[in-house]
DNA sequence: CTGTCTGCAAACACTTTGCATGAGT
DNA sequence: ACTCATGCAAAGTGTTTGCAGACAG
């Protein structure tokens, strides 16, 4: 296989300094990032570079499979290239996260391609729940209410 | 246990015509709605409300734990009362969606609460991915990139 | 050269905020 | 009456678009 850089040129797109910049970026961050992050990093490389063709640009890349997009709680748009999979937990109350391995989906992950015939590539999936602290929180504050 | 409206008047908040109606789409809904859908069948309801309102009405209730919020695909949250649980699976590139049974879900749910202490209350988890006839035209539009 | 891509600036959709009025308890 | 909640309007955020010029192939 050669590499993905050459695959766009083969269908005639161009590989502008923008697009490798964003490309690199995103290969060496080591987590997820939103379009902002990407453009304040990306115009460090190529000044002049709008907040426009970040967006464009990281569009076409997920387009074209060589970044993948993810959303995380906030209901903000992250991207990332194939990176470590890990998921995340969040508390619907304070917004505490925490980690999920990715190990615990692969099973599931499984199931469901063999259901379904998709070939599921979420990196980064969220869980919403209450953490413990505020299941505690929310049973103490109905009790008060009902002592009122 | 009393109805949870009660719960509120205790706790000192009123109930307004506006929650009420909103509280009564979100039941008779039988899929999440997005805080413009609600806004949409809301002012037929009570005539005058406003898109502020719904939005900060549905914050409340999701506060309250009256109402649950998702994230979908396209970045927008969606509100819901707790009714059916079901997931999707999306792909990337076509979006065709494919409805994932929510007893799929149980086992990793139920590993999850018990590693972390959270208490899952995902209703709607979005899953991504190729679906097959995407996965083939990906594959030929490789080759014949390669061709050329 | 040709057609794709970028920068610029404006428009866009969705959501949030401040403040005075209005309404539930 | 005492607050909480609503309407109004304005601003805020993140994202998308049209167009003319720039540039990769």
């Amino acid at each position: 296989m050669q590499f993905p850089l050459d695959q766009l040129r083969a269908r005639g797109f161009r590989l502008t300094p923008q697009r490798l910049a964003i490309l690199r970026i995103l290969g060496q961050a080591d987590k997820h990032l939103t379009p902002q992050e990407v453009y304040k990093l990306a115009v460090r490389e190529v000044p002049g570079m709008t907040e426009a063709t970040v967006y464009r640009t990281l569009g076409f890349l997920a387009e074209q499979g060589l970044a993948l997009d993810a959303h995380v709680g906030n209901g903000q748009l992250v991207y990332e290239t194939a990176v470590l999979a890990h998921h995340h937990l969040v508390c619907r109350a304070c917004h505490a996260t925490c980690v999920v391995d990715h190990a615990d989906l692969i099973g599931l992950f499984e199931k469901l391609e063999h259901k379904t015939g998709f070939q599921i590539d979420s990196l980064h999936v969220t869980f919403f729940g209450l953490c413990p602290d505020c299941q505690d929180k929310r049973h103490t504050e109905l009790a008060d209410a009902k002592r009122r």
